[in-house]
DNA sequence: TCATTCCGGGAACGTTGTTCGCGAACACTG
DNA sequence: CAGTGTTCGCGAACAACGTTCCCGGAATGA
């Protein structure tokens, strides 16, 4: 009866809302943090197929069954990754026009995620928002408060300008990569065979004078999609 | 000596690649085709999570290894079950001007996923480019032949409408899911606490007279991209 | 018929996420 | 200070996974 009590209905309140037991009882010897920052380090050293509890849990100097003491799960674990990265958000007082501050925002988003090279893949799978994401959301609307726009197009902006970071992200983590060389091997063999003139054509015509500047793609995404 | 040989440097082909072996020898019994309708049906009806090779090759009534004689890997057979998916485009001949043409392409894409509730997933994640994929972007230059943005942008334009496709379908996808009542219950708790003005007002004001056109955004990113 | 070449797949290896349950450690009560 | 309740640490185990080995069989070309 004990048992199915515990186990029973809680499986959809998000880890942010599962706090810290009472004073009673063996106090733990880790924090949720640690685990979370021992995860992050093992990521970043070798990358997020490395992050197995065991690993982890090896990272820490213990056995992989003590980290459920933390996490309910390994996703648990991974949106707590996520959203730890993002308090290193440190962005300027709102004030002044819309699109510059923006534009900071996502500079410091890039910058995090050549930082932390798994992120990307990992915001493009599970869309958590955790304290946090929450709190650069707030800072979004803030910046956007005195703009025309209705809300649902903010919010729509912000998931836009979120997921367009990410994949601009992976792009510029892929420049010379192995991936890289799978595709431009087939693209070639593709140009051999003669049907895709036009895409024989991009991709044989004389490499662009001007690299494409990423912040203005962004820049004119974001425009499109809330005007002026 | 064989088995170097034979093992060795070959792992940087792509799939579509590697093809068919002699007439000699025993013929296989299925062809790399059924393999991957297999993985796909499994896909439609259990998710990608289900899509392991033992329950692929138990589909098929064979063991497990026999698949290793028409995939390299799991990620080659992910890769086929993309490409393959991208074979059901139906797109018209091209013509006329370019925006209302590229919104068909966005509106089959996103009828494909949610037809194919994993496609999204898997295409954020891994970028391939397959045959079918390869005839998708020819058509997309095609569509923007006329235009005078450099080719450079126009492959960007490309990307972006793939990862914006697949970000909205997502979107679409996780309506009334579990997921999305983590997130209520998690935001419902952020509300109460009293930070986060914006993001409250934004919340709980009255939901928007109208819902915001999906189309309409991707149209607005697209103008945004490519200019006019 | 024989040699060659390839396919099918049982068995096994190493690794994964997760659960069970027990002993130990602490706080509180009497 | 003993007892009790409660939590933590974690070894052991389980089922499932991707992948490799290897051998018996099946087909072709000579």
């Amino acid at each position: 009866m004990g048992a199915i009590e515990r186990g029973g209905m809680e499986s959809s309140v998000p880890v942010w809302l599962r706090e810290r037991r009472t004073g009673v009882g063996r106090p733990a010897e880790r924090t949720r943090a640690e685990v979370t920052a021992a995860a992050i380090a093992l990521a970043d050293r070798e990358g997020l197929a490395a992050v197995s509890m065991r690993r982890v849990a090896a990272e820490l100097g213990t056995g992989p069954a003590s980290l459920y003491r933390y996490v309910d799960s390994r996703d648990d674990l991974l949106d707590l990754m996520i959203d730890e990265v993002a308090a290193a958000y440190r962005l300027p007082e709102p004030g002044g026009p819309w699109l510059p501050a923006m534009l900071e925002v996502y500079r410091q988003g890039r910058a995090l995620m050549l930082r932390h090279p798994w992120l990307p893949e990992l915001m493009q799978t599970r869309s958590t928002l955790g304290p946090h994401g929450v709190d650069l959301l707030e800072h979004v609307l803030t910046i956007l408060a005195g703009h025309p726009a209705p809300v649902g197009r903010k919010l729509e902006a912000f998931a836009v300008l979120t997921t367009l970071t990410a994949s601009l992200a992976v792009n510029e983590l892929n420049g010379g990569s192995a991936t890289r060389q799978h595709q431009t091997a087939y693209l070639a063999h593709v140009i051999a065979a003669g049907r895709h003139p036009h895409l024989t054509a991009a991709l044989t015509g004389a490499p662009p004078d001007v690299a494409p500047n990423v912040e203005d793609t962004v820049a004119r995404v974001l425009t499109g999609l809330l005007g002026e």
